[in-house]
RNA sequence: GACAAGCACA
């Protein structure tokens, strides 16, 4: 239990061996590692990108005697799509379907998400079908995921439509769902509507992140319009907020 | 049920 917390604070410090040493030594005391612990582990191995590892984990777990369940399936579909392997994720898809366990929000913005850095926005979409067909209420990170695929698209006016339904429906807009507009006029050079959006942002009570201020800086220094993109690093840094 | 596996970047 105490171990579970060391290993899941190693793992997002990206010291994987640290993890892996911990394991071992609670092995060694005949303390039988928990699922989560597996998850941890094999999420540990998907942000540094090692898809053997993960794997090895993944099979582990099932030699312990454990079922996945939907976290599990959930870790696979996550490596593989974060690997840009979004078939071999539809297969895992399959799988866990075949064992009876339905997909939540998270493995279909998962999945949104793998086609969307394909650029295959016809897929992205039929999945997003999916989430209505299965009857599930989109929430907000599913809503930013199909905004950033409008944004991808250049469908500018989509996308903003899309944060004012999700308004309706009473989601409140993060500062990542901006973001992809912000960045999509600023790519277009459209400095002025990029920051029309920075204020809509704002107004609708989000904070702006460095992330945010990054977007807005790089349309501005692409139409050269240098002395505003330091005016934006200024107030950005009265914000407190550090560059990077 | 709530936590927990999903959304930044040239």
């Amino acid at each position: 239990i105490i171990y579970g917390n060391i290993i899941y604070g190693h793992c997002q410090a990206f010291n994987m061996e640290r993890a892996e040493a911990l394991v071992r030594e609670m092995e060694e005391e005949g303390i039988d590692a928990t699922m989560d612990i597996y998850h941890t582990m094999m999420d540990g191995y998907t942000m540094i990108k090692n898809e053997d590892k993960c794997l090895i984990v993944y099979k582990r777990l099932k030699e312990c005697g454990f079922t996945p369940n939907e976290v599990t399936y959930g870790c696979l579909i996550n490596l593989y799509t974060k690997m840009g392997k979004v078939s071999k994720a539809l297969e895992v898809s399959e799988t866990m379907k075949s064992n009876g366990i339905k997909h939540n929000m998270k493995t279909y913005s998962m999945l949104i998400n793998g086609f969307i850095k394909l650029k295959d926005w016809a897929n992205a979409f039929a999945i997003f079908e999916d989430v209505i067909k299965d009857g599930l209420k989109p929430d907000v990170v599913l809503y930013n995921n199909i905004i950033t695929a409008f944004c991808g698209m250049g469908n500018m006016d989509r996308a903003i439509t899309t944060v004012l339904e999700m308004q309706k429906v009473r989601h409140k807009p993060t500062s990542r769902t901006f973001m992809p507009i912000i960045h999509g006029y600023a790519r277009a050079g459209e400095a002025k509507k990029a920051i029309q959006v920075f204020d809509m942002m704002r107004m609708s009570g989000c904070i702006p992140t460095v992330h945010t201020y990054n977007a807005l800086i790089l349309g501005l220094v692409e139409k050269r319009q240098m002395e505003r993109a330091v005016k934006i690093l200024d107030e950005m840094l009265v914000a407190g907020i550090t560059p990077n």
